[in-house]
RNA sequence: GGUCUGGUAGUUCAGCUGGUUAGAAUGCCUGCCUGUCACGCAGGAGGUCGCGGGUUCGAGUCCCGUCCAGACCGCCA
């Protein structure tokens, strides 16, 4: 070993010892007679001290010639500071330098390592190598590491079995967009990267295995936001005889482990919410429940009285904004600003005062008058203080709207605090989604999932209507992990493929393996998946995943460090039997 | 595919309704400094105002196009 300790690891009582450090020159403080040098590794920050009246004139130069970011290694003796710094926990003591020697000298690097960086996104994205010797960063990714710690802690003492399923798999139509890849040995021919291991691990479920976990890179070539990138992490689990309840008490229970053990939080039982509540009350089928402000629907008192907005719409909605009526107007044309944005597409928005006189102020007075206004606000259970904001119009649209208005609302009240954990069970999703584009139906999870035993007579008089055993775990308004009871019946899955427009032939070629499969004795079987980086987000306080995955990708999908995707050499494409067309332009 | 915001010194930014030689902070370089730890003090270097075109006597500033970055909508079974 170059060395004796690391940079994090000397207190008061090492005094006296004579150690070796090796680490980055995080600073140099030359005053005059005395310089400093702060040395920094993963572990901490340790000062080393030169007196220049009583030290080596070659060390001395030594010392000044060190830029920031060279890596040293430095020999001395541990001894108590004059003046301490009470910031670090190696702040009593400073090594007072006999021999230095430089390992690697540095470039200066385009940013500052620190916590406060200068350097902007693109930059550090740039030189990710440098951007992860900062603190922050480095111990997003030390969270990283003891969350899959304690998962496999939890999944492996709860006899799950972790089991690798293949990277280079097949391309399906369905869902999200492939990531393809050319096979040389077969010109033509390609292999697909997983969107997530489902049939493989559906098939460890006919394989016996009972209890499998996977934490596992999947991939999706769809656009990036946030808190999506093309490559991403799922913890990926299957159950075999199982029922939704088993699956949600097993996966609480991982969720409410890693608060315990990583944050140190004692996370109550979930609450579980059927979709179609969350889509009344909340507007989104991933509610933010740290917010309050539920739906309250006026149909019934607000149409009829001549004002053409609300008698034109299909619905009438609104939220209650505690405290909020001495809102100004500038205040509230904000707010209007904000639901007409065209993301959220509202036409206007309807606001009732309640004031502290118990007076109603609104900007629709001249339709309704203050007795009405009273029968609103106690539908709303709105007290005096408070204003009430209302959307109109289509029934999805506005439910929509409102629910980033909630949102909205939520943050201007300061409500939606990083260190507070609202998780919660969405359940009972509906099976199909009709896609106006292709007019039929879709898989709203997968084509894999069960229908609810008592919708099934809908299917071929409804299909719209029923309901699957679908759940989502929600936490924060962020969906954290997802999955379903399964089918395991052959004859079900085969009608699963006929409503969802395959024909027998195209299911077999896509399918044929899993169809096959349940003739061998399925058990029946559950799972979930839940986006690792996004749970890692979460705990870290942050609403972007960037930071919490090593080397990640930018807005457009490019890694700009090694300057990925790139162009291939031309007898590279000739060997895989590809012709790249000219691009358009 | 679309909407919005931004691109000016190594870096982060300011630069108003177009008008002398484009500024600040920080970083960097030189010198000074015996208790610094965001050290301090003095001095210095550092710019194709993303790129292309246009309007104008004159463009960092206005217009058009384009590239790059970020957020969002669509998309993400």
């Amino acid at each position: 070993m170059l060395r004796t300790h690391t940079c994090g690891e000397l207190r008061i009582s090492d005094v006296n010892k004579e150690v070796t450090l090796c680490g980055w020159v995080q600073k140099v403080r030359d005053k005059g007679s005395l310089i400093w040098v702060d040395l920094r590794d993963r572990y901490g920050i340790t000062q080393l001290i030169l007196e220049e009246e009583h030290a080596d004139s070659g060390v001395v130069d030594q010392m000044r010639e060190l830029g920031r970011e060279f890596v040293i290694e430095a020999t001395g003796t541990v001894i108590e500071r004059v003046s301490k710094n009470d910031k670090i926990p190696t702040g009593d003591i400073e090594i007072k330098v006999s021999g230095i020697s430089v390992l690697n000298p540095s470039e200066l690097p385009p940013f500052t390592i620190q916590d406060d960086t200068d350097g902007g996104d693109e930059l550090r994205m740039k030189y990710r190598y440098l951007d992860l010797r900062r603190d922050i960063v480095r111990k997003n990714l030390e969270l990283r590491h003891k969350m899959m710690q304690q998962t496999r802690s939890y999944l492996d003492e709860s006899s799950f079995i972790e089991v690798e399923t293949p990277v280079l798999i097949k391309s399906t139509p369905e869902g999200a967009r492939d990531f393809v890849v050319p096979s040389r040995m077969h010109p033509g021919e390609f292999y697909a990267l997983p969107q997530s291991p489902q049939t493989f691990k559906q098939l460890l479920m006919v394989s016996g295995f009972d209890r499998y976990y996977q934490i596992v890179k999947c991939f999706r070539d769809e656009d990036l936001r946030a808190d999506r990138q093309p490559e991403f992490t799922q913890i990926d689990c299957e159950m075999s005889f199982v029922t939704r309840e088993d699956i949600i008490q097993t996966f609480e229970g991982l969720t409410k482990h890693l608060f315990k053990q990583v944050k140190g939080i004692d996370i109550p039982d979930f609450p579980i919410m059927s979709y179609a509540d969350a889509i009344q009350f909340y507007g989104s089928d991933k509610p933010d429940t740290r917010v309050e402000m539920k739906f309250v629907e006026l149909n019934d008192l607000a149409q009829g009285k001549g004002f053409v907005v609300f008698d034109s719409a299909e619905l009438v909605v609104g939220i209650n904004a505690s405290g909020c009526a001495s809102y100004s107007r500038k205040q509230i044309d904000a707010l209007t600003d904000f639901v007409k944005r065209p993301q959220i597409g509202a036409k206007g928005l309807v606001y009732v005062k309640y004031n502290e006189d118990g007076s109603f102020k609104s900007s629709v007075d001249k339709f309704f008058d203050q007795e009405a206004l009273k029968t609103w606000a106690e539908k709303f259970e709105a007290k005096p203080g408070d204003l009430m904001l209302i959307l109109a119009g289509d029934n999805s649209a506005t439910r929509k709207a409102l629910s980033e208005l909630r949102l909205h609302m939520g943050d201007e009240l300061g409500l939606r605090d990083k260190n507070v954990f609202s998780p919660l069970w969405v359940v009972d999703f509906p099976l199909l989604e009709w896609d106006e584009e292709t007019e039929r139906f879709h898989a709203m999870h997968h084509p894999f999932t069960s229908p609810k035993k008592e919708d099934m007579a809908l299917l071929d008089t409804d299909p719209g209507k029923v309901r699957a055993n679908a759940y989502d775990m929600v936490i924060n308004g962020v969906e954290i992990g997802g999955g379903s009871i399964r089918i395991h019946d052959q004859g079900m899955q085969k009608l699963m493929f006929k409503h969802l427009g395959f024909s027998d032939e195209e299911a077999k070629a896509q399918f044929g393996f899993l169809m096959q499969a349940f003739e061998y004795g399925a058990p029946p079987h559950g799972g979930i998946a839940f986006g690792f980086d996004r749970l890692c987000a979460l705990f870290g306080g942050s609403d972007s995943i960037r930071d919490f995955i090593a080397f990640p990708k930018n807005n457009a999908g490019r890694d700009i460090m090694i300057d990925s995707p790139a162009q291939i050499a031309g007898d590279q494409l000739d060997e895989l039997g590809i012709d790249v067309k000219p691009s358009a332009d």
